[in-house]
DNA sequence: TTACACTTTGACGCTGCGTAAAGGTCAAAC
DNA sequence: GTTTGACCTTTACGCAGCGTCAAAGTGTAA
């Protein structure tokens, strides 16, 4: 029995360009050609065609499949169990990413609906009210009205994407900021790391960051019982412990 | 705080062909260019590309990450749930394929080790002597010496990846066949598929198929005793339904 | 001034084909 | 004999996400 391309392909349920293809590395080579320069396949062919696919089956790349039938030495068991252990690695990895994708999920459904413009309009707003409400007095005699003017404008202009990265930061920064506390070392790692992503949360509020202002505010962190209570709510101390960090990341 | 691509790049720990890249789609555009054309990235461009790298290592195309973050109307938690179907799609697909693979293996082991070339050598050697032994004189006699020598040439030269996948035919044959019996009917779609494998398995023997070659070697099949038994191993009668499914094979 | 590290744009390469484009070939129908 | 229409051929761009030259300009320290 012979076949065209056409043909071979419609027996194994592959592209004429699949064969063109694998003519063209090398991986399947017609038996021969004919007068006007056609591909014609036979029946070995057709063999080695059904192991190739069941090789490509099983997610094996091309080149890996011509080594494994151009060269009958070739430990084709080993090659399988290579590539079940790189199917393992990648399982792993899939399992993880599902998880943190999951998580990501549920961190966002935490907070707002993103989607729903219209609450998230007036969100902002009431952001500022809030802020305004509680700390204004201070953070004005502190810093001037102009800065916490410019600091509510910014938030009001914020995209919904900003302001939900904004809630991931805080998120991620109370997270580290509880695991640096455990470490109990304010020049450490993990609360370098937490110093460093209140800075880039700051820099949301803040159009210029200073060294100083980010003591001054660490500072305050501790001496005011509102920000304090926040900040220590699961582990007591934890604002002294950021303001310790803060002084050493600002020192560098 | 400013930076270049290559300052970014090691804050980021990302090459500075992706920056480049990441400005030629518009994915993350620089804060300015200087007067020598070099991309200067500000506090703000730091803060996307974080979330540009977060979104990315939970796997999303960047150019799904552009829509999110370029329209703050998009649902990125409709995006993220999106994306962790297909996730778990590839998951499963994944899980069939570590399946089939094992399965893959352990049929290789079960059968022959086929990196051993000299056991091997000798084993085609060997394969013929049993042949010969057993099923010569008949053969010889129905279907003439030169055929039955030929035959054995083949055989002995066949690489180790021929034999392995004549291996593996066989075993598919004899699955398939088992499943088509069950069915009972001899002209169906799986006896048919027997059929089909059988011939496909005998090309490796004969260098020219023909259908009443094929017809009478079915009818061997059961005729003789030790034929018969090799395919009524596991159920009885199967002999006579391959007969009967290769007689409806024949006859298309 | 020279060396050296850094920057730019431009372009090819990787995998496994899909998808034209531009042109020959073959069998059947007119 | 010719005209369809279904085949076949080679050539080549496109895809994602960069890696990796190459050629040429820029910044800075010795």
């Amino acid at each position: 029995m012979e076949y065209t391309v056409q043909k071979l392909g419609q027996l194994a349920g592959i592209s004429t360009r699949t064969l063109r293809y694998y003519d063209e590395i090398g991986l399947l080579k017609p038996a021969r050609i004919n007068s006007s320069g056609y591909r014609i396949y036979g029946q070995q062919e057709v063999n080695r065609l059904q192991q190739i696919l069941f090789y490509r089956e099983l997610g094996l790349h091309l080149e890996k499949i011509r080594d494994i039938m151009n060269d009958p030495n070739f430990d084709s068991t080993k090659a399988l169990k290579d590539h079940r252990e790189n199917l393992l690695n990648k399982k792993e990895q899939l399992d993880l990413l599902i998880v943190n994708v999951e998580k990501s999920i549920a961190a966002q459904e935490r907070g707002i609906t993103m989607n729903d413009q219209e609450k998230f309009e007036g969100f902002n707003e009431k952001l500022i009210e809030e802020n305004e409400k509680v700390y204004g007095k201070e953070i004005r005699e502190k810093y001037g009205e102009d800065a916490v003017n410019r600091s509510n404008d910014k938030l009001k202009s914020m995209t919904v994407q900003e302001h939900e990265e904004l809630t991931r930061l805080g998120d991620e920064l109370y997270e580290t900021l509880g695991e640096a506390f455990k470490t109990g070392d304010p020049a450490g790692v993990l609360a370098q790391k937490a110093a460093e992503l209140h800075k880039q949360w700051l820099c949301f509020y803040w159009d210029s960051y200073s060294r100083e202002a980010h003591r001054g505010l660490a500072q305050l962190y501790v001496d005011d019982e509102r920000f304090k209570q926040h900040y220590d709510k699961s582990q007591p101390g934890t604002a002294e412990f950021l303001r310790d960090a803060i002084h050493v990341y600002t020192s560098n």
